[in-house]
DNA sequence: CCTTTTTACTTTATCGGTTAAGCAAAATGT
DNA sequence: ACATTTTGCTTAACCGATAAAGTAAAAAGG
């Protein structure tokens, strides 16, 4: 019963060379515009198979061709501004160049990401963009993807080392440089509510609030430093677990800006002011920050940047354009004013 | 010299038969786990695939199936809560039921959007789950999928009518709610930023917004009403273009959360403040619209649900567990009370 | 001990396209 | 008028996996 409801069967070449009584060689030749095919007989296949509305099966097609055209990204999140705004640039790039994306989710599983890498390989993409987890630990994947060739380019969350090209902000200066921002504002006791020290995001974040802190000889309280994840639940448990603590921070720095959004949650749910009674400033902002209360001061990322370039390397990877070994693109990011960390009144 | 950099020939079912001196029918079948094989040719092949890094090439498997487990998704755009929320859900749910999903953007072209579908049609996806661009009229490649028999499910932005399930937001009663809701604060100049009227969402949102304005016995003055798209920029421009008449109303409608965002990055601009000197309510709203200022008062839409119920419509028409012609789903809808349209003093 | 069944494969054909090679008829050259 | 080239096709082979059908050898049955 089910069985009518299916899709008719799809017509195929075989089916327009049996209707003109030529061979399925000829009908292919005359719909590529093939020079050995006559005027006439290209005008009948072109329009019978428009009449019988002729899709061509690109499966088919990339099963010999060695190229499918198709790239696989791997993300860990969608609904996020960065990750929103590189994948908007990415497919933007994409369909200029002619090439299929096929995106995959991770959900910052490694589990997943794991599945849709082999599952992309299986589909054989011409080659992949991927910003893995915030747990991701295990390269051994990847080093089977080096081992095969396999075209690849890390963007944002990237592992160094695996002989893959690279391309990230400036991590560990543009921390630094808002964390000595605020420190110039006078503020003192700050935090830091940031990534899993596995991350290169987290990592390097970190590191840019230590020097700049460092480098103003003020105390770095262990107290005032949390890690976790990128999400607005990891800033919420996050401020949740320095409130618990005998004493709050005047300031906190965070990881990323979903992190800021969700101290503004917790702080709101405790009915403390921000930016009067605790600060808040980021790595990463959107660009729905300016309507925010405080919109919040961080440091601007050029995500459509980062996923362009990211893309357009792969692509020339992919076309043999590119012959050098590791390369590690850093972006250089800016600090975006707004209305927190304004002025600490002394 | 570029030839060297390709990504090495990939390893198929003849090399590990080769390397074992069996057929390659035999190897595809130990893969497989088949009865008709030995366990100990199972296992010489199993651990062969994996030291030499066997993928199955899910092409070829395609080219002979008829199904390849893969559902394409044509949106308008990324960066909108709305459709971000939906990708997310999409994706988690193809995910559970593991099918792949291919995304495509159309950025709002219609030029696009046909090129997406005829490509995701070449690529033999199961079915297709479409939400339409603000400009789409010509239905003829919808027709066209209908007697192809292709399983498609409309979201959102649909188009009624040709024969497929259909599922959106109750567009209109949530406008006629809101806007009452608005007439009962004490609001009586009521304008609108609307959509498109040959799209549904633009066409219903106007109907439910005229008809609580008429239930009241108000007025709709026709300068208070400008049409356009669904974006910021639709929001900031057709603010511009209220402003310029002669009055302004004293609430603006907006037909979706980023059209209310473009009004308020308008307001910022010329000086003028929301709610105290005109206010502003939506249709749409946005996980971070807790921490604007103000926060708006809008329609709240179940994103994510639309997302889920879609693809899982999709997969049992696929599956064939749907035999009902054409059906629309309308999820009821209800209003997040914020900042905005709180009270009219008089 | 000889027939039947089972085991463990192999061979053949197919999915829908593409490339390469082959080949008859028409057009051109001398 | 006969060799040569060009035109416009056709046939064969392949991409990598899979389903269906075939088959030799081993195991079981009577």
């Amino acid at each position: 019963m089910s069985a009518n409801l299916k899709s008719k069967k799809q017509i195929t070449l075989a089916d327009i060379a049996k209707k003109l009584n030529i061979s399925k060689v000829a009908v292919s030749k005359a719909l590529r515009n093939q020079s050995d095919i006559s005027a006439e007989t290209k005008k009948k296949v072109v329009n019978l198979a428009k009449e019988l509305g002729y899709t061509p099966n690109i499966i088919a097609r990339n099963l010999s061709a060695k190229n499918t055209h198709t790239i696989g990204l791997v993300i860990p999140k969608i609904n996020h501004h960065f990750f929103a705004e590189a994948i908007e640039s990415i497919y933007k790039i994409a369909s200029q160049h002619n090439y299929e994306i096929i995106m995959t989710v991770s959900q910052e599983s490694t589990a997943e990401e794991i599945k849709h890498i082999r599952s992309l390989m299986a589909m054989r993409v011409d080659g992949l963009l991927i910003s893995v987890t915030e747990n991701t630990k295990e390269t051994s994947i990847f080093q089977e993807m080096k081992n095969r060739g396999v075209p690849l380019i890390f963007f944002d969350r990237i592992i160094e080392g695996l002989g893959f090209h690279c391309i990230v902000s400036d991590d560990e200066y543009g921390s630094y440089e808002i964390v000595k921002y605020a420190i110039e504002k006078g503020y003192t006791k700050i935090g830091h509510i940031g990534g899993y020290k596995n991350t290169n995001i987290g990592k390097l974040r970190c590191s840019g609030y230590t020097k700049a802190m460092e480098e103003a000889n003020l105390e770095i309280n262990p107290d005032f430093i949390v890690c976790g994840g990128f999400s607005v639940s990891d800033g919420y448990y996050g401020f949740m677990k320095l409130y618990n603590n005998k004493s709050l921070p005047e300031i906190i720095f965070t990881v990323t800006y979903p992190v800021a959004l969700g101290v503004f949650k917790a702080a709101k749910e405790l009915g403390i002011s921000i930016p009067n009674d605790i600060d808040v400033i980021s790595f990463g902002d959107a660009s729905y920050n300016q309507f925010l209360n405080p919109s919040i001061t961080g440091v601007h990322q050029p995500a459509a940047e980062i996923g362009k370039i990211a893309l357009e390397l792969l692509i020339d990877q992919i076309e043999g354009r590119l012959l050098i070994e590791e390369k590690k693109i850093v972006m250089p990011v800016k600090i975006n004013f707004c209305q927190t960390c304004v002025k600490k009144e002394n």
